[in-house]
DNA sequence: CTACAACTACGAAGAATTTCGTTGACTTGT
DNA sequence: ACAAGTCAACGAAATTCTTCGTAGTTGTAG
C-alpha cells in the first residue's frame, strides 16, 4: 500500500507555469502575445515558447482555436484548480503538509497591506463557521 | 547593468527539497537515514539518495562530518532561510508575486484547525501593531 | 505575381536532473 | 582471519526539460 496512483494531468513544469500565468493574465493568446509578454522577463526566443505551447496542448493543459492561422491558446483548467494543486504539491514538499506553516511563512515574509490582512480575516471568519 | 548578482545557492531541486525536508526534521542524519524515511514515501534506492546528498554536499547545500564511516550530514542553511526563498520563487512564479493570493488559496484548500487559525490571527495582529 | 513577413510543425541538440550499478574499503560476528 | 554486511565514491545511463534551427505554408504589400 501508499503508493499513490494520479490520474490527474501532470504537474506543469517551471517553463509551462510562466506561460500558464501570462495566460491567465491575458485569459486567450496567440503564442506571438504570449512571447511578448515572457520576453519582458528573460531572454526567449519565439519558437521556444511556441514549442512549450505546443507541448502543453498534447499535455491538454491548453486548449487552442486552429481556425485563424494565429491559433489561440487558453488553459484547459481555470487558474483556481491548478493553482490549488501547486499549492498542495508545494506544501507537501517544502513544509510537510503544513498548511499553516505556509501561511505562517508567507505573511511574514511580506507586509501584507491593511486591506490584504482585513481579507484574510475575513476567510478566517469564514471557515470558524464553515466548521 | 540589470543583471542580478547571484550570492546565494541555487534553488533546490524536487529531489532535493525532499531531502532537505527529512534533514530538517531529523537535524542530523546518515544517508541510511534518510534513506530508510524517504522510502517510506516512494521509491527509491539507496545510492540514489547518497548521490543526490553528495552533490548537495558539493554544491554546499549540505555540510556533513566524516570523521565517522557513515558520514553525518546536515544543511548549511536554516530550514526558515531556505523556505523563505522557496516560498518567495513559488509565489512569484505561479501567484505573480501577490502574497495575499497565496494565502487564501492555501486557507480555502485545507481545513485550518481552531488552533491554528488562532496563530494565524496572532500573526496577523502582530503586523498590524508592527505598523 | 513576386518578395517578404508571420506562422506552425518538427526534429533534434543541449542541459539539468534523477537513477543506479559497480568497485573497493572498512566493520562485525563467528 | 574469513565471510557477510555496510558504506562512500564514482561514472555513466536514463529521463525530463528547455532551447532553437530549419522547412514549408499562408498572408500581404507593391
Amino acid at each position: 500500500m501508499g503508493k499513490k496512483k494520479k490520474a490527474t494531468t501532470a504537474k506543469p513544469t517551471e517553463a509551462e507555469q510562466e506561460i500558464l500565468q501570462t495566460l491567465w493574465a491575458l485569459e486567450k493568446a496567440t503564442v506571438r502575445q504570449v512571447h511578448t509578454e515572457l520576453v519582458r522577463k528573460r531572454d526567449i526566443g519565439y519558437t521556444t515558447v511556441l514549442k512549450l505551447m505546443q507541448i502543453m496542448f498534447e499535455k491538454e493543459i491548453l486548449d487552442r482555436d486552429e481556425s485563424q492561422r494565429s491559433h489561440i491558446y487558453w488553459p484547459r483548467q481555470k487558474a483556481q484548480v491548478t493553482q490549488r494543486r501547486l499549492v498542495k504539491d508545494f506544501v507537501q514538499k517544502v513544509f510537510g503538509g503544513s498548511t499553516e506553516k505556509l501561511v505562517l511563512h508567507a505573511l511574514s515574509t511580506k507586509k501584507a497591506t491593511p486591506g490584504e490582512i482585513a481579507n484574510i480575516r475575513k476567510m478566517l471568519d469564514e471557515m470558524e463557521e464553515g466548521q
